[in-house]
DNA sequence: CGACCGATCCTC
DNA sequence: AGGATCGGTCGT
């Protein structure tokens, strides 16, 4: 039984957040079907202060105008010209901040999922949605969605029944560019999970 | 306006 | 190890 997490969720510190969404529940409805991939891997972006994220030094655009509006909603993005990222944006009002979610495990719409990657021959189920890109090419996330309600119906995020796991933490990934942020904890996973994206350093 | 580059992934 | 591919960002 999933349970939408309510706005109050997302309105606390990010780091909380981003390590509270692990095991909870992706969920994307289209007209082909949903699809439900419970998550494993995050990162926490705080702007005005991280140089990892957009929005340091409070940088507010069009693309990142969502992430200073209301919490509980999506912020995805696109990347290096042909991929897309992820977000939930969290925080406390007015601090501009996300969580990006790199991985999930797949739960159900396993096959929706594999037509929306469009990927040529089998594919390993732990290769499907092991990456932020691949996420949102799952889950067809796209320019469209980015500002969605995640109170609402076509995307959202669930609690449910809870395994239990242990929590790592590490640096980020792909982010070596951010001086005295490159290597601050602020990545998160359960341990020992197959649908992590890279082999954490803790 | 031009140059540079990325919260990535796939193929060689 | 390198390429795809384009909008954001910043310097001229």
């Amino acid at each position: 039984m999933l349970t939408k997490l309510p706005r109050s969720f997302y309105e606390r510190d990010p780091l909380i957040v981003s390590r509270e969404l692990l095991g909870k529940f992706l969920v994307r409805r289209t007209e082909e079907g949903e699809i439900v991939g419970r998550i494993v891997e995050t990162e926490a972006y705080i702007g005005p202060h991280d140089k990892a994220s957009h929005t340091y030094k409070n940088r507010k655009t069009k693309r990142t105008a969502v992430q200073f509006g209301e919490r509980g909603h999506a912020y995805i993005f696109r990347i290096y010209g042909i991929y897309h990222c992820f977000c939930a944006v969290v925080g406390p009002k007015y601090v501009p901040a996300a969580t990006l979610i790199r991985a999930v495990e797949p739960v159900q719409g396993i096959e929706l999922m594999r037509k929306n990657r469009q990927l040529r021959g089998e594919t390993p189920i732990t290769e499907l949605t092991n990456g932020p890109s691949k996420v949102c090419r799952a889950f067809a996330l796209t320019d469209e969605l980015n500002g969605i309600d995640l109170c609402g119906d076509e995307l959202f995020i669930c609690s449910g029944e809870e395994e239990k796991f242990e929590v790592g933490t590490s640096k980020r990934i792909g982010v070596d560019y951010a001086e005295e942020y490159k290597d601050v904890p602020w990545r998160f996973f359960i341990r020992g999970n197959k649908f992590v994206s890279k082999k954490p350093r803790e």
